[in-house]
DNA sequence: AATGGTCTCAACCGCGAGAAC
DNA sequence: CGTTCTCGCGGTTGAGACCAT
């Protein structure tokens, strides 16, 4: 059963566009509008698949194109939209109008790689890059809401790339609150700060925190089931203050309810004292 | 001017999620 | 419910431009 197939990939074109193939699919696209990629080659006479005609309509002929060299600011908000996203590209164009997804990849790689090399970050991790390497994890377990008996936890840490990893799994709102004593454990040997306490502002300005979002998942990282080494690396704290406002990261970030994710907490505002503090400010420039 | 190395970026490839059948 | 397909994404490739010798 299933579909038609899209087209047939032995009579289509490849490589560069003329431009008379441009031309044809810009007139089809406003004469039709967008959409609809499989019927639109044949329908606009073209002998290219249609997943073509979409990513040339996307990467180069759109006419809200921006065009152009990237400006300092653009820069500046792709590392920091890179460091808090990863390689989303499309997150990260979402943010940038005029620009493409395919267009601030190839500018990652061939010019902001490069200067942040130059600043001594590595653009992986947006961490030094002599810094040494330790792995963090910091958990959150919140339960009884007394309001709607519900049940929130969250647990962050560093993966294997020495990202920020946020996971949030709740059945009603996501809510972090980090209380000023927050302790981290590391286990590196060489770090010498690895097993006194520090706070969470200077937490986040040593570690030049980096964040990839992780959307609720399944898998609820417990302290029962970590073993002595993992268990010595976690700090668990009871968020101090269940009735603090509800803050959604991506809200935080800029972008509207259910382009990244759905929870209800889109429309709230950022405590000034909340972990999200740092990404909220750093992100609305 | 010729040659070879490097850089840029448009286009391709393969995959996962979800929809259509 | 399983199969097949579309769509969209991120990674990779390679042709052409650019630069140094």
């Amino acid at each position: 059963m299933g579909r038609s197939p899209c087209c047939e990939k032995e009579h289509t074109n490849k490589g560069s566009w003329t431009k008379e193939e441009d031309e044809r699919l810009i007139n089809y696209i406003k004469a039709h509008g967008e959409g609809c990629w499989r019927s639109l080659p044949k329908a606009a006479g073209l002998l290219r698949c249609g997943k073509s005609c979409r990513l040339r309509w996307i990467n180069y002929l759109r006419p809200d194109l921006k065009r152009g060299n990237f400006t300092e600011e653009e820069d500046e908000l792709i590392i920091k939209l890179h460091s808090l996203l990863g390689n989303k590209w499309s997150l990260i164009a979402a943010r940038l109008p005029g620009r493409t997804d395919n267009e601030i990849k190839n500018y990652w790689n061939t010019r902001i790689k490069r200067k942040l090399y130059s600043r001594g970050i590595d653009p992986q991790t947006h961490r030094p890059l002599n810094s040494v390497s330790s792995t963090v994890t910091i958990s959150t377990n919140k339960t009884s809401n007394s309001n709607n008996n519900s049940s929130t936890s969250s647990s962050c840490s560093f993966n294997n790339n020495n990202r920020f990893q946020l996971d949030m799994k709740y059945s009603a709102v996501p809510l972090m609150q980090v209380p000023a004593n927050i302790k981290i454990g590391a286990d590196s040997a060489e770090d010498s700060n690895s097993s006194s306490g520090v706070t969470t502002e200077e937490v986040f300005a040593q570690l030049n925190l980096e964040l990839s979002i992780g959307l609720p998942c399944q898998s609820q990282v417990s302290s029962t089931n970590l073993n002595e080494s993992q268990r010595q690396q976690q700090v668990s704290y009871q968020l101090s203050r269940p009735t603090t406002p509800a803050v959604c990261l991506c809200y935080g970030l800029g972008f509207q309810k259910s382009q990244v994710c759905s929870c209800s907490a889109m429309a709230t505002t950022v405590p000034a004292d909340s972990l999200y503090k740092y990404y909220s400010t750093s992100t609305n420039s």
